[in-house]
DNA sequence: ATAAGCTTGACAAATGCTGTACAACGAACG
DNA sequence: CGTTCGTTGTACAGCATTTGTCAAGCTTAT
C-alpha cells in the first residue's frame, strides 16, 4: 500500500529521534562523530534526517547499554549481531543492583529478623522513592513470591509469613486511603470471594485501579456472595472486582460467583482475577483478568463516560 | 441535511480556525505564504474560507510538530502519509501529555481555585503514582515555577501564591517524616539563613537527601547562624544544608554564614545550595551546590563510612 | 466607525550544526 | 594508595536556518 516509506528513508528530524530513545541531542551527534554508530542523511539545510532503520539501531544501543555494556563495545556491531546480544540481556539479568532490588534485599532482611515495622517504613519508603507502578512489580510482588518461596522451604516460620503479610496489607491500605480521589470519580469495589482469605492479590489490583483515578471501596476478604451484593446495592459500583489466588475450580466457589452475577445488577460488570482465576470455568457474565497490564486495560475499557462535576 | 456541505466546501472564516487549532492567525497566514500548506478559498472581499479539510490537515499538522518533527519536513506531504505519520508518532512514546503533565494541570487548577486542600490531595497523589525523583523535577519544581510566572503576570493574588506554597510545604513535610529512616542513617542538618524566608527550595533539598537514605532534621526558615549552630551542637550532623533563593551578596547574608562557619565543628561540612546561591561569594569553609545532580553527588560524596547496624 | 482581515517586510527567538572543552567515573598503573 | 589515562556525557561559543511575531498601511465588514 506504501509508496515509499521504506525503514531505510531518512524522514525523522533528531528531536523526534530523541523523543523515541531518550537521547540527548548531543549524546546523538557525540556518538556519530565518535564512533560512527548511525550515518544520518541531511536535509536542505543540512539537518540530520534519521530513518527507522537508524531508530531501531539506536533503540537496540541503548538497550545493549542499560544492561552494562559499554557503548564502545556495541556502536560497531552488525544489527543482527546487535539484536542477538540485545535478545540475551534481556534473558539474563545483566543488570547492575537497581534501587528496587536494594528495597527488595532490605525488606526480606526486615522479614527475616521478625521486625515488621521495619518491613512497613521500609516499603513506605520504597513506594515513595519508586511510585507505585513499578514498586508494585519491582519490590512488592517479587517480594511476595519469595516469601512464598522461602517459607516453603522451610527458612521462615508461619510467624514470618504472616507478620509480613499484615505489614503489606497495612501498607497497601494506606496507599488505598491516601489515594482517594475526588467525587465523580468511577467507583470499583474490590473483594475476595467466600473460601478466599489472601487478599494481597486483590488489594494490589485496587490500588492499581485507585492509581488510574478510580475511587475503589476495598470490602475485605473471604465474603460470602450476598455480603457482596449488599454492598453493591449501597455502593452503586461501576465494576465489581474479584481476585482468588487458590485455584479451586471445584468446591463452592463456581456456585458462589453465579451467585453474585445474579444478585448483582446485571448492567454492573463483574471481574474475576488473580493466580487461581485461570483455572476457573469460563462464566457466563464474568469477565476474566489475565495479568495486571489486562486489568488496567479492563478498566479503561469499563470506564463510565466522563462527568466531570465541573 | 443540506445538499452542499461536503468536506471540502470553503466556509469557516480564519477566526473559527484560529480557535480550533490553537494557531495564530499570522501563523496561518505565514504558513499559506511561506509553505502553502493549504490554500483557502476567498470570499467576497479577499477574506479566507477555510474548508473542513483544510482544518483537518492543520490539525494533523500541528501534532506532528508537537511530536517534534519541524513545520517544513511535513507540510509537503500529502494527507494521508501526513495521517500515518502522525498515528505512528502517537504509538511510539512521543505521547502529548504524560501522567506527569496532567497532575501538573490538575494542580495548576486547585491553585487557581485557590483550594489547597485539593492541591494538596493531587500532589500527594502525584508523588505516590510517579516517585518522588520524577514527582520532584517534572511536577513540582515546573509547579513553583509556573506559579512564579503567572504571579508575576498579575494573574494570581498573592493569596494564591501563599496558599500554594503552604500545602506544598505541609506535602514535603509530610514526605520527609513518612521517609524518616532507622537509626545508623547518616545525618542532615537542613534549615535557611537568617533573612531568606523561602523553604520550598531547602525542603526539597532535604526530602531529595532522605531519599538517598539521610536522616533529615529541618529545622525551618530563616534562622539566625547562632540557632542553627546550637541546634548542631545538639543533632551532631554529619553536615549541614542551606538553600537561599534570593541573590544576597551583600547584606548580613555572608557574615552570617561566617560566623556559622565557625560556631561549626570544623569536620563537619557546610554546604549552601539554592537559586541565589551562584550569586555568593566563593568563601573559605562553604561548598557550593550547583544543582540537584550536584547536591547528589555531594551527598555521596561525604556520606560517612557505612556503618550498618546488621 | 470600530473591529477584523489582508499584504509585505522585517525582526528575533528557537533550534540545529560544528568544534572545542570540561567534568565525572572507572580502570590501569606506578 | 594516589596518579594517570581512556571513556563518555554535557556545556559553550559562533554561525546558519527555521519559524513565530510584529508593524505599517490598506481594505472589508458589522
Amino acid at each position: 500500500m506504501t509508496t515509499n516509506s521504506s525503514p531505510s528513508e531518512p524522514r525523522h528530524p533528531i528531536r523526534v529521534v530523541t523523543e523515541r530513545t531518550g537521547l540527548s541531542p548531543d549524546v546523538l551527534r557525540a556518538w556519530e562523530r565518535r564512533y560512527g554508530a548511525v550515518n544520518p542523511a541531511r536535509g536542505e539545510g543540512r539537518h540530520r534526517l534519521y530513518s527507522d532503520d537508524d531508530i531501531r539501531r539506536l533503540t537496540l544501543l541503548v538497550r545493549a547499554i542499560q544492561a552494562g555494556r559499554s557503548v564502545a563495545s556495541v556502536v560497531a556491531l552488525p544489527p543482527e549481531e546487535l539484536g542477538r546480544l540485545v535478545a540475551e540481556d534481556g534473558e539474563q539479568g545483566v543488570e547492575a543492583r537497581t534501587p528496587a532490588q536494594a528495597y527488595l534485599a532490605q525488606g526480606m532482611g526486615a522479614i527475616h529478623d521478625l521486625t515488621p515495622a521495619l518491613l512497613e517504613a521500609t516499603l513506605r519508603r520504597a513506594v515513595l522513592s519508586l511510585g507505585i507502578p513499578e514498586f508494585l512489580g519491582k519490590v512488592l510482588v517479587p517480594m511476595i513470591e519469595k516469601v512464598g518461596e522461602v517459607w516453603h522451604a522451610g527458612e521462615l516460620g508461619v510467624a514470618h509469613e504472616h507478620a509480613a503479610t499484615a505489614a503489606m496489607e497495612r501498607l497497601l491500605g494506606w496507599l488505598l486511603r491516601e489515594l482517594a480521589p475526588g467525587g465523580g470519580a468511577p467507583r470499583l469495589l474490590m473483594a475476595t470471594p467466600a473460601g478466599e482469605r489472601h487478599g494481597l492479590g486483590a488489594l494490589i489490583a485496587a490500588v492499581s485501579a485507585a492509581v488510574d483515578g478510580w475511587h475503589v471501596t476495598w470490602l475485605g476478604a473471604d465474603l460470602p456472595a450476598l455480603e457482596i451484593a449488599a454492598a453493591a446495592r449501597r455502593d452503586l459500583p461501576d465494576l465489581v472486582g474479584l481476585s482468588i489466588a487458590i485455584p479451586k475450580g471445584s468446591g463452592a466457589l463456581p456456585r458462589e460467583l453465579a451467585d453474585l452475577r445474579k444478585a448483582l445488577s446485571i448492567d454492573t460488570p463483574l471481574l474475576l482475577g488473580g493466580r487461581g482465576a485461570s483455572a476457573m470455568p469460563a462464566t457466563e457474565g464474568i469477565i476474566m483478568v489475565r495479568d495486571l497490564p489486562h486489568w488496567h486495560v479492563l478498566l479503561r475499557t469499563h470506564r463510565p463516560t466522563h462527568r466531570w462535576s465541573s
